[in-house]
DNA sequence: ATGTCAGCGTTTCGCTGA
């Protein structure tokens, strides 16, 4: 059987609502995670999304920030959360695939890794200290919960753009964060050791240029195309060889008053 | 590398986070 799961920092399912529905009729990806719904869970938009053709859904949200949701064509269960860096934050949600034959038991992870400011120094900046930390966290868990010693997904965004070719100017971005080599190696180090291959870059791989985000400040984002790729889809190593595609799904950032992120979605024969 | 956004509070703009 094929599977499709698309990941998207939605920033506000709310506002964006229509785009959502818009790229799951298009699109019709089996899965979707949203990250930065900023949406407390009393007002998510569940019947409207569940009546796109997705009965299934988890979303883990807070008033203003952050906030994860699951979107699924098959039922799932053992539905968690975890709490990273001891804050209640809505920076994860996980589900676990029950009756969808070949993908039964297939767990699914979505992130929202922080931000981590502006100064990329975590004696001078507590919000890049946080981001250090919360990779560190997923670092252990790794290590301690074996996340990938049975079939599993990891999506989301991960706020690092690791390789030389997930940024437009590899020399240009070394300072900035999102690019930094600490954040880079740590989300290499933690990716490698906890045996998870990035989907992406197993069927396209450097030099080609992969972005899924850019900035709202670039006022011709699409012409300057300075994007990072922030945006990822990991599988664990028993599933690399059922990769079929990773797109991202550009034409959304041109949509009217756009997330600053695009979907991007992977495709599996399982 | 800052030119833009979104949500919140109490508002019709300043602040925060991205």
């Amino acid at each position: 059987m094929k599977l499709s799961v698309s990941t998207w920092n939605i920033n506000s399912v709310r506002l964006r609502i229509d785009q959502v529905r818009r790229f799951l009729q298009e699109q019709r990806p089996d899965i979707l995670c949203l990250q930065e719904t900023k949406c407390p869970d009393d007002k998510f938009p569940l019947k409207e999304l569940q009546a796109c053709g997705y009965p299934f859904v988890v979303h883990m949200g807070q008033k203003g920030y952050n906030g994860v949701a699951i979107l699924s064509r098959y039922p799932f269960s053992q539905t968690s959360i975890m709490e990273m860096c001891g804050r209640a934050d809505a920076r994860h949600i996980t589900v676990t695939l029950t009756q969808a034959k070949a993908a039964s038991g297939l767990v699914i992870h979505n992130f929202y890794v922080p931000a981590g400011g502006d100064i990329p120094d975590p004696e001078l900046n507590e919000k890049f200290r946080h981001k250090l930390q919360f990779m560190e966290e997923l670092r252990g868990w790794g290590g301690r919960a074996k996340p990938t010693a049975t079939p599993a997904i990891l999506v989301g965004d991960l706020n690092v753009a690791p390789l030389e070719h997930d940024v437009w100017s590899h020399k240009q971005l070394l300072d900035v964060v999102s690019h930094t080599p600490i954040e880079t190696a740590a989300l290499e180090e933690l990716r490698q050791e906890g045996g998870w291959a990035d989907a992406m870059r197993h069927i396209r791989p450097e030099p080609e240029k992969i972005y899924s985000w850019w900035s709202y400040r670039s006022p011709d984002w699409a012409a300057a195309n300075k994007g990072r790729r922030l945006d990822h889809i990991w599988l664990s190593q028993n599933l690399a060889g059922t990769i079929r595609s990773v797109e991202v799904t550009r034409e959304t950032r041109g949509w009217e008053r756009p997330s600053d992120h695009a979907p991007v979605t992977a495709v599996l024969e399982l």
